[in-house]
DNA sequence: TATTGTTATACTCTATAACTATA
DNA sequence: TATAGTTATAGAGTATAACAATA
């Protein structure tokens, strides 16, 4: 079920091809991101956990009693693929509904999501560490000044819109 | 079908949630790799390709000759997914097989495929502007030099393997 | 009327296993 | 035996439309 951290087969020394998107901001940030997607993919799934779902648990922890629509507009997720990721959780009681207001409810962790939350921190911990140590500090923290202006304040259209 | 450029309602200005994964590398990456995914995927999306077709055509234009598993080893795509994607392109005449040598097939771009491999330039040029004017020459020299350690020279992993 | 939760559905990308063909 | 192409299938993430309930 979980695909197992990259291990590739080394790749091939002999012939060494072209590749014309090595060039691409949008090239390289996509295999980036997919190699520590799947670094940390393995390491949370020993608890079995995926991403998202760890990503969940994290922002209720850090805002108790929020709703799964925030929590949707946090992450970037749509508020129809978060009911089967609440339900989910629900399921293996890591989070509870609480009091609702209006229509939300609002989401808590239980004890036990609680300490999930604390062993993915770990795992968490761990992974980026391995990358970290690719990078100078000071490199890591241009790294993170600079990824936020790519996705935050939602890039000015060109078009303008009537 | 095609998924409309980021057009986001505007992040609610009210509440504001705290993100715990805001300082994490990996989701910094994710966040801004969508986002650029979603740009490019809209500006290709009009010459009715999609990203990893636009990519193949790239690597074959750039490597004439080159066969479906090599192709695949470039972009780090798998053999199996090579093939409908291949198949597609072939039955839209943008690609033509050749001589095989051994089992493999050398590829090819057809006319066509050349003439749309020049518009996918042009739409990715516009769409990499879009982002690069987010960032001083140095910042973008800089992500581009960082970027490369996090999925090449695939991070040996921790433990031995026997 | 706007927002939230919900259902259903579909598309893309990725992953795995197993088969065939060829050097 | 190793590699290339192939088939089939499954699992995640994402997208859209539509509906009910509530302020």
């Amino acid at each position: 079920m979980r695909s197992s951290a990259k291990r590739a087969p080394r790749p091939s020394p002999s012939a060494s091809w072209d590749n014309p998107l090595d060039q691409l901001l949008g090239y390289q940030l996509r295999r980036a991101s997919f190699a520590m997607l799947s670094d940390l993919s393995a390491g949370i799934g020993k608890l079995d956990l995926r991403i998202t779902e760890m990503s969940v648990l994290m922002v209720i922890h850090a805002n108790p009693d929020i709703s799964q629509s925030d929590i949707g507009r946090v992450l970037g997720i749509q508020r129809a693929n978060m009911v089967p990721l609440i339900t989910q959780l629900e399921r293996r009681t890591l989070v509870s509904r609480g009091e609702t207001r209006g229509r939300a409810q609002s989401l808590r962790l239980t004890p036990e999501g609680e300490a999930l939350v604390r062993r993915c921190r770990e795992a968490i911990a761990e992974h980026e560490a391995r990358y970290t140590k690719l990078f100078s500090p000071k490199e890591r923290q241009d790294l993170l000044r600079c990824l936020p202006r790519i996705w935050q304040d939602d890039m000015l259209p060109e078009e303008s819109d009537l």
